[in-house]
DNA sequence: CTGTCGAGTGTTATCGATACCATAATGTCG
DNA sequence: CGACATTATGGTATCGATAACACTCGACAG
């Protein structure tokens, strides 16, 4: 048992939780620090040698490398921030998914956080973010407070915007006109011969994900020639399974003679059906029912959801391999891009003009 | 424009992504980076007018406080690491949320991680995550590597388990015991006089709180003289609805007479229900079917479902209270406390004697 | 009038790894 | 066989903030 270097007073237990350095386990190879760096780093100079004792000596002392210190004197944080609405809603967490998966084996790790679809929140989060040194920086949606450009512009690192297909982007993009999907779906309901439209959307401007497709489905609307769509407001977004259930209500009150629905999310277009059936109506016998966004729950439930297929999972890829891209080739070239992603109308039960199977 | 100390030939445009440093504000402000330093935190002693002058000049240079660098010398990095089995299945994201809410003026930043329910999967996060040096790591369920046990220990830092109530904690738990919970639901389903019970799970013991699950259900099975329960196991953890759908079918088709059918989650309860109704099959007429985890689409969806309402939320942000508790009075008293989290038996629809409503 | 106190601020030495450059040892080729 | 790559390694400065301690200056007690 050698005790010749401790360094004042302190414990020296044998596995204690002793913050243990590279220098140290240099000490105990014999190898300088630098060695032990280079050994951690699979493009270094190390003799195979030389790194298996290092190696061993990291196991046998139970060494862990100290990225924060790492990432101070190398200037990479090793640190991917993404900004979504939510976690809770399966749609953003497929995408979160796909970023982490994106990132695997490039030793960048995903720093998360949700903004409750605030833009206040999302600038404090960025703020927090940015704090962190980001290498790289994916947003959802195109509203950011002027704060939150300006920091992201001074920050230098390449920014993803997702989910949307913003008027004025700020780097690279990754997502969809919402509204145009909407309106493809008006335009597919339609041409099965539906003529009284009405929508389910959440309140205010906040979710502007949601206010594109209310405007899409507008405007689809009135190109027809169908008149102006008849539309509830119904709650904050996200609208939940329950509010839609009640923003039917209100809809089929005001408008009884409704023939389709079309709803925000399939959350909300799920609860509307639900209590449809509760009430005895049929879905879609009596009233027409579809969605946005295909989740899980819209294949499966009974009767299945018609809705606008997504690709959320690979925004979330696409999202960070730009982002890889943009770091690889750092050489200022900024070549911003828009990536367009596909979106696809789902026809299923709920709109089935003839009897579901 | 006063160029008087330009580092070397670079770049020096007006509002540029340079990395402005604390040193630079304080120059600028004509104060020392100590009192930079300060004025960026609560505690610290600046008067009101220099902290003032400080942040009106970090507000016009752009400036950003680097907490890498700060995490570096103060030996705090801000993080508190958690480790949840999926992001994409709510009752885990809700544990996100609560400990992430729990943290919210905190000053400290949620890490999070992914484990697909696989221990080697859990190792490698773990190590990645103490590569930063958190200040507290949250877990679900107790089963580790040897390995993650090790580096936990000599970590030293406090370590919450949460989900379950392992056999050999690490440190802290909050949670329940999944078997007590499942066996409570098939002790109040068996007094509605329901006799030939059917369980619906994933294979293996990948998913620990899934076999506990299970077994809570054998237990209770025989404990109540009802024979061995007629168990499927359907899939790798976690089963999805679809798999759900597919599990019924088998547990029908080789124990047709099966009473009422209990689901390792409400998402395969769910998935199993569409599939009775799309055969035709009247639930609760035919068949009564349960859930576990009381998901939102079980109260809203028809029939709705039976199932054990755990308080997800709850376990996140007690979990996150427990690790701040133990960072304050961190003198040494570590302890380690056993939390035990509610759950209910909610009896809904699916498991109706009379007819649903 | 001297000594003590405390608020406000500055100076210096790190924190733990890595960039950068230097050096020793081993080829390699005309 | 000498000049020159190439590989493996070490030494030192440094990344940007903060801990720890020192210092200044006015207030105030004795």
């Amino acid at each position: 048992m050698k005790n010749e270097d401790q360094p004042k007073d302190k414990r020296l237990k044998p596995g204690d939780a002793q913050k243990l350095t590279m220098a140290e386990v240099a000490k105990y190879v014999g190898v300088s620090a630098m060695t032990v760096s280079r050994a951690f780093r699979q493009d270094a100079s190390v003799s195979e040698e030389t790194r298996k004792r290092i190696m061993e000596a990291v196991d046998a002392l139970g060494y862990v490398l100290d990225l924060s210190a790492g990432s101070l004197s190398s200037r990479r944080s090793g640190f991917i921030a993404a900004l979504v609405p939510s976690i809770n809603n399966s749609n953003f967490s497929d995408t979160a998914r796909g970023i982490t998966d994106a990132l695997e084996n490039t030793g960048l790790q995903l720093l998360l956080g949700y903004t409750d679809y605030a833009a206040e929140k999302e600038e404090e989060l960025i703020e927090a973010m940015l704090r962190r040194r980001p290498e790289g920086i994916i947003l959802t949606g195109g509203s950011h407070t002027a704060r939150a450009r300006r920091m992201l512009a001074k920050a230098g690192i390449p920014v993803v915007e997702t989910w949307e297909l913003p008027e004025d982007p700020i780097n690279h993009v990754v997502g969809f006109s919402n509204s145009e999907a909407m309106a493809l779906l008006v335009r597919a309901l339609a041409s099965q011969g539906y003529q009284k439209f009405g929508y389910i959307g959440g309140t205010t401007a906040r979710d502007t994900r949601g206010s594109q497709r209310r405007s899409g489905f507008q405007k689809a609307v009135e190109e027809l020639g169908l008149g102006p769509g008849r539309m509830i407001s119904f709650g904050v977004p996200p609208i939940t399974m329950e509010q839609g259930g009640q923003a039917i209500v209100s809809l089929l009150e005001r408008w009884p003679d409704t023939e389709v629905v079309l709803c925000v999310s399939d959350l909300s277009a799920f609860g509307a059906i639900m209590e449809c059936k509760r009430r005895g109506m049929k879905v879609p016998g009596d009233i027409a029912i579809a969605g946005f966004g295909d989740y899980e729950i819209s294949s499966i439930c009974h009767p299945s959801i018609t809705t606008i297929n997504v690709d959320c999972y690979g925004i979330g890829r696409q999202a960070a391999a730009r982002l890889l891209d943009a770091l690889q080739g750092s050489g200022e070239a900024t070549g911003d891009e828009i990536i367009l992603t596909g979106y696809r109308v789902v026809l299923r039960e709920s709109t089935g003009r003839s009897a579901a199977r």
